[in-house]
DNA sequence: GGGCGGCCTTGATCGAGATCAAACAGCCGC
DNA sequence: GCGGCTGTTTGATCTCGATCAAGGCCGCCC
């Protein structure tokens, strides 16, 4: 059991100015989405945020807080505005593996069942929306287009969770941090285009990248210099990634 | 490129009466689904079935079979009847993996998306409900309850394959054998209550089993060895399990 | 029957990545 | 400045599973 870096703080007060949001008839979640997301926060649309405008919090989390903890029961749903989150799995004997990274403007959340089956945690600084369980299933049974958008989340979700699997399963340690970083390149994009970026932080420890990839944080120090040692990419200060070969790094993907 | 063992053969005409079937007003999945999955084929209901009796087709396909191609187009969805298809993706340089398997009453095929981003592949010789994409997507429309069911089960596969992500990611060969087994036990189960089964025969290759959990056909082979040799299984014909120990079984799962 | 092709098993050796170990950099509070 | 803490890098060694290789079993076709 690893300890908790950061405590799970649910500074709802660290929003400034909550009270003066909810009080007035803009919806929180569109407010801060609206601008970062061209006018639809993650799966909710203009008409659905007003509707839970008065039962959604945005909720500040640092890096490490848990934010949903597996075989635990799931009260409310969120979706993520800022930040990265990562679902885990834990074996009895403490192994563990992320099975899968949500960025903004992800729904979290599995629906349609008591308990998650996945741990999850902030892995860097985030905002969150959250809404009420029964209140996203209350407006979700009324509106099968809500359903039908999450659908489509869900649906690319499988189908990372498939890349995935190839990369996890078939893949060498080269092969797997070249990976790791063009799909972080390709994620982290704000505007989303699925353009890589090519200038960025990575949200995840050395240990963590070695989570998500079946590996030792060892591994991925010596396959990072190694990439850096080729000129591929450039680190400075542990986290900060310049990529200075796309095409050579999308190459190692193997 | 492994050539195909069996023939894709659409053996549309291997139905010995399919033709007096469809002239007659009883749906076909149904008939040949209701008895073995208690009034519901897959994901349809005994309207739904009605509705679409006209257009389905009933087909088999030997184990081997190409059902659907990564980056091709779909033209049609299914529901396994009987059997098991595996669902792979390929690496340029051959490399493959298994990122599912579906199993009977199972639907298959990705929902709105032009191209299959899988190839599907009749594991053991299966039996498909065939119904044209745009007549499902017809259904679909209209009818927001099909559309929920088609979610659950979307979700069930993720949180399977996010199950998978911890085998292939973090544990030994011996706990993969292992736990391949008891998925398999645990999924043969022609009466779906989740309960494991002590007697069954593998429907899939040493060598598939290998690109199912990330390793090497040899490897599999010596772990099987092993579960024989400490007999938490027997093995009769390459093909057939005796579970002489579950639980020990279930031990060795990691 | 005999030969052939799939599929499986077992043995010998090799190497990629794990493990063990040491040291270093950045950051914070004192 | 200094010590402690977290996260990272790098080196040395070991080990599990891959690779290379040979042989066995079984069904099928000539």
């Amino acid at each position: 059991m690893p300890a908790k870096q950061g405590a799970a703080q649910e500074t709802e007060s660290a929003m400034t100015d909550r009270k003066d949001i909810h009080n007035s008839d803009v919806p929180v979640l569109c407010q801060s989405c609206e601008a970062r997301h061209k006018g639809m926060c993650g799966v909710l649309q203009p008409d659905e945020l007003m509707a839970l405008s008065k039962i959604t919090r945005m909720v500040k989390h640092d890096a490490g807080a848990e934010l949903a903890a597996e075989a635990q029961p799931i009260e409310s749903y969120a979706n993520v505005m800022r930040g990265v989150v990562k679902l885990t799995k834990t074996l009895e004997d403490g192994r563990q593996q992320i099975v899968g990274l949500q960025f903004a403007p992800d729904f979290l959340g599995r629906l349609y069942t008591k308990e998650s089956a996945v741990t999850a945690e902030a892995a860097s600084d985030v905002d969150l929306c959250r809404v009420p369980r029964t209140a996203l299933e209350r407006l979700m049974a009324d509106n099968p287009a809500l359903e039908h958008r999450l659908m489509q989340q869900t649906l690319r979700e499988l189908d990372e969770a498939r890349d995935w699997m190839v990369t996890l399963g078939r893949k060498t340690a080269a092969e797997k941090v070249a990976s790791f970083l063009y799909l972080i390149a390709t994620h982290l994009d704000p505007s989303h285009e699925g353009e890589a970026v090519r200038h960025f932080d990575l949200p995840l420890t050395r240990g963590d990248i070695a989570d998500f990839l079946g590996l030792t944080l060892e591994t991925v120090s010596r396959q990072l210099s190694k990439l850096r040692a080729d000129k591929v990419i450039a680190i400075t200060g542990n986290r900060h990634v310049d990529v200075i070969d796309m095409a050579r790094l999308k190459n190692r993907c193997g």
